[in-house]
DNA sequence: CATGACTCCTGTTTGC
DNA sequence: TGCAAACAGGAGTCAT
């Protein structure tokens, strides 16, 4: 579910409560023994208890905490993860986890499906393989892009969707950055020319970069690091909105099924 | 290496 | 109306 821009504005509103706090106790809740990937629930508990939080940063969909050992706490929202700080003890039907620091503050992990991870690690890229340049950094340029794309002959809305490729693309970005850039989202990958692949480079920055400062999209369960939800679903052009008109051309945006996944695009502004 | 099917989990939407 | 199948903002594993 998050991606991006939810996941960025969860560490802008997680970073003031809990950097630089001290974790008393961390309970991973029965049935999401899942949710920890590198040590046993017990063990990451354990771990994770009496260390202080240096930082809070985010490359892609992924949050990294550095704890005070030197070692990284990564966490990972996947589908329908939240993670909410709460000001008063109200119990949530899907929280899988709870950290409480030192002063008494509660971080909650809710995730519906079950899909979130934690990772605790002592290089952040061990638990991020396959990841590459954060969409929003200076990494992450049309040289990459057009690289990266001319290695693939899957549709160029599959490619994004590659967190090697632009890590933090997710299903609703891609479909936008594609409309954006006026890009079929069946072409071919490295079937683009240069010019379309710039195109869809600043397309794909624009998209997140709107996005964020609206404070990320909710459309069904996404709710920020304060429990609120995202402004931008008023703004984004294709994205389940199937059925009705394009805001550019008034043509009706389609649905289709691309790769295993949702896609919405216009049929009229988006040229292969 | 690139690709596509399958998997994890639970709730909601769609189609007959 | 009722039920079952498909779908949901992600990504790892596996076979090819």
């Amino acid at each position: 579910m998050p991606e991006l821009p939810e996941v960025e504005t969860t560490r802008k509103q997680l970073a003031p409560a809990i950097v630089g706090q001290t974790i008393a106790t961390v309970a991973i809740h029965a049935g999401a023994e899942r949710l920890a990937m590198t040590h046993a629930p017990r063990e990451l508990e354990a771990q994770l208890s009496g260390r202080t939080i240096e930082a809070l940063t985010r490359h892609g969909k992924y949050l990294l905490a550095a704890l005070d050992d030197g070692r990284t706490w990564v966490l990972h929202l996947r589908m329908s993860g939240s993670l909410v700080v709460a000001p008063v003890d109200e119990p949530h039907r899907y929280e899988r986890a709870r950290v409480t620091f030192e002063d008494g503050t509660i971080l909650r992990f809710n995730d519906l499906r079950k899909f979130g991870t934690w990772h605790l690690v002592e290089d952040p890229r061990d638990a991020m393989p396959n990841v590459g340049p954060d969409a929003v950094s200076e990494a992450f340029t049309t040289a990459w892009l057009r690289d990266q794309l001319g290695r693939r002959s899957v549709a160029v809305k599959s490619a994004l969707l590659d967190q090697k490729v632009a890590a933090g693309v997710g299903n609703i970005y891609a479909d936008e950055a594609c409309y954006i850039a006026g890009v079929d989202p069946r072409t071919s990958a490295n079937t683009l020319g240069p010019r379309r692949v710039a195109r869809l480079h600043d397309a794909v920055v624009e998209a997140l970069e709107r996005s964020l400062t609206d404070g990320g999209t909710t459309f069904s369960n996404y709710v920020d690091g304060l429990g609120g939800e995202g402004l931008h679903k008023t703004r984004v052009h294709v994205f389940r909105r199937d059925g009705e008109p394009c805001d550019r051309c008034g043509s009706i945006i389609r649905k289709i099924r691309l790769g295993g996944r949702g896609t919405h695009y216009c049929p009229r502004c988006q040229r292969r």
